[in-house]
DNA sequence: CAGGATCCAGACGTGGATCCGT
DNA sequence: ACGGATCCACGTCTGGATCCTG
């Protein structure tokens, strides 16, 4: 059971309401969808279940999950002190494709975020996880600042050849990490000394220690 | 049933002696896959139920279907007269690509090629077309000179930017035409006066006059 | 009847993310 | 607990070709 799509802020909001507090559970059956064991072979259920309720086609590439709002959707899985217990996942990353930050996929991916916090402790069922109070979030200066930062950095090592050297311990709010179905995956790569080799693909990733900050608030 | 990948040309040349002459209905009760009614809703069928015959995995993108032996497979439906009822689809074609002839996908798809023509007049029931005698060619230099000729052409039509105009008129042997899901499919391309715009993909095809010659000697 | 349009199966890529060893 | 590794769904692409209308 797909519901419609929100046209307006405002509709968008009445759904965010209709959403706080409830349990999955509770969604997946009013969705009509059967809920899995566990997240181990179906890590993206609960982030496409709370797109289904929210109304987003879940489809369309490169435009936001509520693409008349240009507004994107993320579920980050808390603890009971509102505490991330996981980095979230922003986009892949585009090597050779160097642009201005404005103009990249992550300021774009962020620029304007409904994040929705759900209660996730490893000791909850996921039948009894319960949807916190959904936040509707414009990227402030400061914040793009240092989004910004990093995105130049970690863009400019790829550029440079160093995606081999370029581990997820670089940088404030974003780094990279790998993102593939498994290390087996390659892509090509030109590396420093310019030779083509290979490297997994990878992908942007927020920091737990920055979603704690819109988490806590 | 899979059968296991011929390792020599003469076990290649056993596996084609076994399926002159027998009939489709035959072959698919051997390999244990059912026959579909007619082609309408299963175009590929036939050229899968070959493949699977002699041994081909079917996946490998921009390797031939016999990869160790270099060796491209290719059904032909022709009527009882060994003319060929349809045009022989060669691969897609890839715009802004320009490489020399011998770089081609064509040549390279066509170089050495097992044709596998099949009985397959229109008031002949899919179940009773039966397989003709397999044809191992390889590409003589008269030939290559037409192909290359047509693949020169076509390709700087393309080159200058007019996809658009290029229709299935033109070349000898070689042509272009569509090869798509269907004509509301479009790629990115640039026209003649450098803009931007978009074509339904194409593809190359051998047209029948080609490969009759083929069937018939 | 030639040329433009179309159809299926299966591989591949991307967006949704969490798993889990050190 | 962090960073490298991994998992599913589903849309798109590609290779297998034939359909079908003017």
């Amino acid at each position: 059971m797909q519901k419609f799509m929100p046209q307006t802020i405002d509709e968008l909001q009445e759904r965010c309401k209709a959403l706080a507090g409830r349990s999955l559970a509770d969604l997946s059956q009013e969705l009509n969808v059967s809920i899995p064991e566990n997240l181990l072979h179906a890590k993206g259920w609960v982030g496409q279940l709370i797109e289904t309720f929210l109304g987003c086609s879940a489809n369309s590439k490169a435009l936001p999950d509520f693409p008349n709002l240009g507004i994107e959707l993320k579920t980050i899985p808390i603890n009971r002190n509102y505490k991330p217990l996981e980095s979230t996942y922003v986009c892949t990353v585009q090597a050779n494709t160097c642009t201005h930050w404005r103009d990249s996929w992550v300021y774009n991916k962020l620029r304007h975020v409904l994040w929705v916090p759900i209660f996730s402790d490893p000791d909850l069922a996921l039948k009894d996880r319960k949807i916190a109070s959904p936040i509707l979030w414009q990227m402030d200066p400061e914040t793009e600042a240092t989004l910004r930062t990093d995105w130049e950095e970690l863009m400019e090592m790829l550029q440079l050849g160093f995606g081999k050297k370029l581990s997820a311990k670089f940088g404030t709010y974003l780094h990279i990490r790998p993102k593939a179905a498994n290390s087996d995956v390659l892509q090509d790569y030109i590396d420093e000394a310019g030779n083509k080799t290979k490297i997994v693909p990878k992908g942007f990733y927020l920091r737990a220690a920055f979603t704690e900050q819109l988490c806590k608030t």
